[in-house]
RNA sequence: GGAGAGAUGGCUGAGUGGCCGAAAGCGGCACCCUGCUAAGGUGUUACACGGGCAACUGUGUCGAGGGUUCGAAUCCCUCUCUCUCCGCCA
């Protein structure tokens, strides 16, 4: 949510940081549009209001002490009826002003951060840097790579279409990416772990961002206000909601493995084959709550934490940072980390990492004291997928692929693999 | 899933229609006293939003939402959560 004192003070600032992402956004009839006229009307509604209900709570005690005395109250009490009905009144008409405001203002994204390159779409993002030497040798598709032991027909009788059961050394290699991945964010970069529920209520959906406008994202529970999470970002994040942290207690920085549940609406035709894509999947995530004034050099940091899995893994990959175009609702800056796949011959996301400044701070109520006795203020908040594990597994697959059939597994890996050092070669047909 | 009990400030806990934004205790903070420590004394100590340069002031908040009433922590309805017992279960 963006800052109500902000949007008041200088609406012009907020307006020019959000037409950058996409001038519809401030257009006729956009939220915000509609959240600068709801707030002038809103305001005078609840002046309106309490007026009337100071008179009221006034003459109430009137009325009360005269009692007690014995004395007579019929004059304020005939009054009173008549007011009584017009203060509710007005109070209905001041609380509905209000919600509609509060309901515009949840719809406006989070305005960038400065440091956000121009740009449209995912065309104009901005490659910072790259690390490892890609392969450049023809290397089949990780599908081809897996064989039998990627079973997405299986996925697909048992679920649907973008479901996938993974056998033996794959499902294996799964379990052990987990481990690896949060072993190192505990042990080396100072994480602590939690392990959080993979459904989240309204309430929790709402404080980071993912409700009320990207429903249609979600897996719903039915006959229930819950949905399935589409990250850990969600229940961590808001393992904070509604607390007022000492300044001492930050950071907080959490690293969790969970299920991620998307619907991937409006992706239709991209992706279909493999594992790229699916409707869950499996990721470890970091969050980090911090001071506002350290959020950006955090977030350095964080993709650094994201990174350095890639590299134990000695995967090559590239950092881009998103454009304004195409930057998340609810993130101020985000930087990718695309990984190279060499049987698609392209870098794909494996990884997104996001300051999001006091936007979800604002929205979940996440706030901490600056000083003892000050007054309670928005923490910062990012987070990083550290990282997306299906899609490392692809990345395992086609950079590790011998010409042989057989997979190269990374050194890391041979411990948490039970001592394989190498994946064999899919078997020509039946499982292996 | 069934039956019952409950939800009050940082915590414990009183409060069954007006004098209650809320007793008391603990904790926190400030000051005093004391050679140090300990003990003691006095005062103070919720949050959000609106108005005001400010002093200050208005409104709302006793799990959430709605209702009754001139007036609700207190009465009524709905919901959520917690606890106890029963059932079921990894």
């Amino acid at each position: 949510m963006i800052d109500r004192n902000a949007f008041r003070r200088q609406p012009d600032v907020l307006q020019a940081a959000l037409s950058r992402r996409n001038m519809a956004l401030v257009a006729e009839g956009s939220a915000w549009q509609r959240a600068l006229a709801l707030d002038v009307e809103q305001r005078r509604g609840k002046q309106q209001a309490e007026a009337l209900q100071a008179e009221r709570n006034r003459v109430s005690k009137l009325i009360g002490q005269k009692k007690r005395s014995g004395e007579d109250a019929s004059g304020e009490l005939a009054r009173m009826a008549e007011v009584g009905a017009e203060t509710t009144a007005l109070d209905h008409k001041a609380k509905a002003a209000e919600e509609a405001f509060t309901q515009a203002l949840l719809e406006i994204p989070n305005p960038l951060h400065d440091s956000v390159p121009d740009g449209d779409d995912e065309d104009a993002n901005v490659e910072l840097r790259r690390w490892g030497n890609p392969r450049a040798d023809a290397v089949p598709n990780h599908w081809d790579i897996g064989g039998d032991r990627l079973d997405f027909e299986a996925g697909a009788r048992l679920a649907g279409s973008r479901f996938s059961v993974l056998r033996g050394p794959m499902a294996r290699l799964e379990r052990a990416l987990m481990q690896l991945m949060l072993d190192l964010h505990v042990d080396r970069h100072g994480y602590e772990e939690v392990w959080v529920p993979a459904i989240a209520n309204r309430e929790t959906m709402m404080g980071t961002g993912q409700l009320p406008k990207f429903e249609a994202d979600l897996y719903r529970l039915a006959g229930e206000d819950a949905f399935l999470i589409p990250t850990a970002e969600v229940p961590v994040t808001n393992l904070y909601r509604g607390m007022v942290l000492e300044a001492a207690q930050l950071p907080i920085r959490h690293c969790a493995y969970t299920p991620c549940f998307r619907r991937e609406a409006g992706s239709a035709g991209k992706d279909v084959r493999g594992l790229i894509r699916q409707h869950q999947f499996d990721k470890v995530e970091l969050v980090q709550l911090v001071h506002p004034d350290t959020a950006h050099e955090a977030l350095e940091q964080l993709t650094g934490h994201a990174e350095a899995v890639l590299q134990t893994l000695e995967l090559p990959y590239r950092v881009v940072v998103l454009c304004a175009g195409d930057v998340g609702f609810s993130s101020e800056k985000t930087y990718d980390l695309e990984v190279w796949l060499p049987g698609q011959q392209c870098y794909r996301e494996i990884s997104s990492c996001s300051c999001f400044g006091q936007f979800q701070g604002r929205r979940a109520q996440i706030r901490f004291r600056d000083q003892p006795k000050g007054k309670p203020q928005a923490v910062a908040t990012l987070n990083g997928s550290g990282l997306a594990i299906g899609r490392t597994l692809v990345a395992l697959l086609e950079n590790g692929w011998q010409p042989d059939g057989s997979v190269r597994l990374p050194e890391v890996l041979h411990p948490y693999m039970g001592g394989m050092q190498m994946i064999p070669a899919a078997g020509k047909g039946g499982a292996s």
